[in-house]
DNA sequence: ACCTGAACACCGTTCAAGT
DNA sequence: ACCTGAACACCGTTCAAGT
C-alpha cells in the first residue's frame, strides 16, 4: 500500500543534485545553493551530498558549466570579430542574468564541457581571423578574463551594484581637482555611455590588442 | 585602582576596526574577516560594529582600499606604457598576495581614497602617451577589470588554484580532437609561458588594444 | 549616540554508525 | 558503497534594553 502512495525516492545521483542546484539557483540565486538547502529540497540530509560532490565551490562550478550551455556560439552574423563579439556578448548576457555566478566564475577555474566548447568556438573564430596561433592561445584566455569580469561587475541589476554605481559617479565627479587632476578632467566620461557600448568597445579593443601584440619568443 | 591595572578599553572607532580588520587578514587570510571574529579581536560584540561598519562587503571594502596604499605608482622607468604595465603590476601583486582579496575586489565597486589615487595616476600616464580623451576614459576600468580578474585566477599559490591549473591542463591536453579540434590543435600553447610574461602580454594587448579602438560617437 | 546580550536563522564539513 | 543523524564549529544581522 505505502509502495504505491509514497513512491521510493528517487535514488541519489550527481545529475539530480546539480538538476536540483540550477533549479534552486534560478528560483532564488546562487546564494541559496547550499549544501543544506540543497539536502532539503532532495529529501535527506547534507552529508549526504559528499558522496557525489566534493565540497560547495564544486558544486558551484557544476552549475556554472551547466548555465554555460545557453550561451549562443553562432547567434551573430558579420565577420569573424563581429561574430566573436557575438559569442562573447551571449557569455557575458547568460554570466550577468546570474549575478552570483560571475563571480564564481571569476574564482573557479571552469573545465566543464560547456565551457570547452566556448573556448574551441573562440579559438575557431581567432583562426579564421587569421591571429598568430601563439596570440590566439594566450587571447582566448584574456577575452574569458575580460568578459568573466564585466559580467561581476555589472552582475545585478540588484540594488547593491547600482548603489555602488551611483556612489562612485558622486565621488568621481566631486573629487579634489588638485589631488586627482586626471579624474577632475575626465569626470565626464568616465562614466559615460551605455553598458552595451562599453562591452562592445572592450571587447573591440582586446581582439585588436591580442591580434596584434607579439608573444614572447614568438 | 582597577582603573590602572585594567584600563578602560580604547573607543571604538571606524579606524580601529579597519585596522584590526587588516590586521586579521595579514595574519589569517580575509575570510577569517568576518563581524563575529572582529568583534572578539576588539573585546566587543557583533553587533556593537554595526554602528561603524554597513555590514561585511563595505567592511572588506576598506580592507581593499587600505590594501591599495600599498600600490607602487612610480616604481618602473621606461615610457608611459612600461610606467603603466609597472603599475599594472604592482596592483597585481597586492592583489595576489592576498587572494581573496582580489575576488572580492571583482565583486565590490572600489570608491575609497587610494583607489582614486591609483585611478588617477593610470589616466595621467594614459594622457603622456597621447591616448584620446575618450578611450582613456574606458580604457583604466578596462584596464583594472583585467588586472583585478587576472589576481583573482592566480589568487594564491593555493592549493585549490594549482589544482585547478593542473585539472585544466590535464584536460586540455587529452581533449576530443573531434569535439574540440581548436583545443587539440593548440593545447601545448594554451598554457604556456610563465605567470608574468602572460601578465605582461595582457597588459601591452590592453594598452595597444585601447589606444587603437575608437569610441562610438568620438 | 553608542554599546550590549541575546536571539533568529542560518552555514560547511566530518564522522561513527547503520544498511 | 551508499546513506544518515548528530555534532562541531562557526556565520550575518536585528532588536530591545541599557548607559
Amino acid at each position: 500500500m505505502s509502495r504505491r502512495e509514497r513512491p521510493a525516492k528517487p535514488a541519489l545521483t550527481r545529475e539530480r543534485i546539480i538538476a536540483a542546484a540550477v533549479a534552486i539557483m534560478r528560483a532564488e540565486g546562487l546564494q541559496r545553493v547550499t549544501m543544506r538547502r540543497l539536502a532539503a529540497e532532495l529529501d535527506t540530509g547534507p552529508a549526504s551530498l559528499y558522496v557525489y560532490v566534493a565540497n560547495t565551490a564544486e558544486l558551484h562550478a557544476a552549475v556554472l558549466d551547466e548555465l554555460l550551455g545557453e550561451v549562443e556560439l553562432d547567434g551573430a552574423s558579420g565577420d569573424w570579430s563581429d561574430q566573436l563579439v557575438g559569442v562573447l556578448t551571449s557569455y557575458v548576457e547568460v554570466l550577468t542574468a546570474n549575478p552570483q555566478l560571475a563571480r564564481t566564475a571569476v574564482a573557479t577555474r571552469p573545465s566543464g564541457p560547456n565551457y570547452l566548447r566556448l573556448v574551441d568556438r573562440i579559438l575557431g573564430l581567432l583562426a579564421d581571423g587569421g591571429v598568430a596561433r601563439t596570440r590566439a592561445a594566450w587571447g582566448v584566455d584574456l577575452l574569458l578574463l575580460a568578459a568573466t569580469a564585466h559580467s561581476a561587475e555589472h552582475a545585478g541589476a540588484d540594488a547593491t551594484a547600482d548603489q555602488q554605481w551611483d556612489t562612485l559617479g558622486r565621488t568621481l565627479s566631486t573629487v579634489d581637482p588638485r589631488r586627482h587632476p586626471h579624474i577632475h578632467d575626465l569626470s565626464d566620461l568616465l562614466l559615460a555611455g551605455s553598458h552595451t557600448d562599453r562591452l562592445t568597445w572592450s571587447f573591440r579593443a582586446l581582439i585588436e590588442g591580442l591580434s596584434r601584440t607579439a608573444v614572447p619568443g614568438e
